[in-house]
DNA sequence: TCTGGGGTCCTAGGACCC
DNA sequence: TCTGGGGTCCTAGGACCC
């Protein structure tokens, strides 16, 4: 039996959630993105969570009043179509179209429409990848039904079925791998299906930019296009070795089997977490003397902040570390490995300032993020590594508390 | 007026051990 | 005394994705 993988995609998902709740905003310019104001607050504060959707679309805030810094999560199509995307910043946004409305990321509705159309998808087809809250890969092989007219019945009543569990569209995409499924899915949008079998190759993908390669970036794609090579098939064209050549092994062996529709990968249903991070981005740059205070305040949030995502979903780790941006958007990284496990919020803070103390602090700070890595679950870490070298963890506060008297955190 | 926040994976050098 | 690999862990940075 073929291989038979389905990529699905939420259409415009942060929006369209939107707009279940504002239907009058329906066929308008809206874009997501931002949430420094808490809009949803003070409309529901002056109209009542009955009434939201019958707030004059006069009301709402719109794009040319935006001040502040952020990007676009998502914009509806008729924003699209002024040339504003996911990822572009809010002010350069606002000057291809004023009159968007602007609305923040409610990201406890995205994570309940993002579970309800997830469960529909694994009652249906139980092989399901996670990618994202919007996204998701599908093992339709061994599904009944799932390889009739390739994929496309079983993608019709996936469709179908997660229009009438949350009312939203999706579009999705039937290929023999994830690699072209990805691309499949982006043939029809929204709200299609489009399917695609190897003989397809040369007519559907190889015409397209690299780009649109799951994992050529703006990097790669850059570097290919100074030798020449623009699309899947100019790509296809080239020597493993000539790509080897110029991207290394692993990575030039792996975009010549992609321009040849070539991915083995499986459809993983379950996999663990490797870090947990929190970051922000100040409203203003801060300096580290001057805004001392408040950089402080900010630091010890993001930890306890960390501390409470491990403890809640039940991790501890090993690794610690910090991020920094400047203000001319350099960013760097420093991070400490302890000697025992922990999700303790006054002991992430300890070693999360050891860390901020390896790092220059003469320039403005744009952002500031507090990591975990090398995570365990909680209660299951070896006895040798949670419970012993006290002794070592003991002397390593005293020397903490030493340093840390006369420095800035 | 630049450029969010949450992740994963890869690379590369150095330490350290066998 | 000089010169080795291989393996693993740690750290820093960067590309990429949603």
């Amino acid at each position: 039996m073929t291989r038979r993988i389905a990529h699905l995609d939420m259409d415009a998902f942060f929006a369209s959630v939107e707009l279940l709740r504002y239907p009058q905003l329906k066929g308008l310019p809206v874009v997501i993105g931002g949430g420094r104001r808490k809009i949803d607050e003070e409309l529901l504060a002056r109209h009542g969570e009955r009434a939201l959707r019958f707030i004059p679309v006069a009301e709402f805030p719109l794009l040319k009043d935006y001040v502040g810094r952020g990007v676009i999560t998502t914009a509806t199509y008729a924003a699209r179509h002024f040339g504003v995307g996911s990822a572009m910043g809010l002010m350069k946004a606002a000057k291809l179209c004023p009159q968007a409305i602007v609305l923040p990321v409610d990201f406890d509705e995205i994570r309940k429409f993002s579970r309800l159309f997830k469960s529909t998808i694994t009652e249906i087809s139980p092989l399901v990848q996670d990618r994202g809250v919007d996204e998701v890969y599908i093992d339709f092989t061994d599904v009944p039904g799932g390889q009739r007219e390739g994929g496309r019945v079983l993608a019709r009543l996936i469709q179908k079925s997660i229009f009438q569990a949350t009312g939203l569209t999706c579009s999705v995409g039937v290929a023999p791998n994830k690699l072209l499924a990805k691309m499949a899915s982006e043939f029809n949008k929204p709200n299609g299906i489009s399917v695609v079998h190897e003989a397809d190759l040369q007519t559907c993908i190889w015409p397209l930019a690299c780009r649109k390669i799951n994992g050529i970036g703006p990097k790669a794609g850059e570097k290919l296009a100074k030798l020449n090579i623009h699309t899947i098939g100019e790509l296809a064209a080239q020597d493993a070795s000539f790509l080897v050549a110029h991207f290394g092994k692993a990575t030039g062996t792996w975009m010549h089997e992609a321009a040849w529709g070539r991915d083995s990968s499986p459809v993983v249903t379950e996999s663990e977490p490797v870090s947990m991070s929190r970051e922000t981005t100040f409203e203003r740059d801060l300096h580290a003397v001057r805004d001392k205070a408040e950089l402080g305040a900010i630091f010890t949030r993001l930890c306890e902040q960390v501390a409470a995502d491990l403890q809640r979903k039940g991790y501890v780790a090993k690794t610690i570390g910090i991020k920094l941006r400047y203000d001319d958007f350099r960013s760097v990284t420093r991070d400490q490995t302890l000697e025992q496990f922990t999700a303790d919020a006054p002991t992430i803070r300890k070693i999360a300032g050891l860390c901020l103390k390896r790092v220059p602090l003469d320039q403005r700070l744009r952002l500031l993020g507090v990591r975990a890595a090398t995570l365990a679950k909680a209660g299951e870490t070896p006895f040798h590594e949670s419970n012993t070298h006290l002794a070592q963890s003991e002397r390593d506060s005293a020397a903490t508390e030493t340093i840390a008297k006369d420095q800035l955190f």
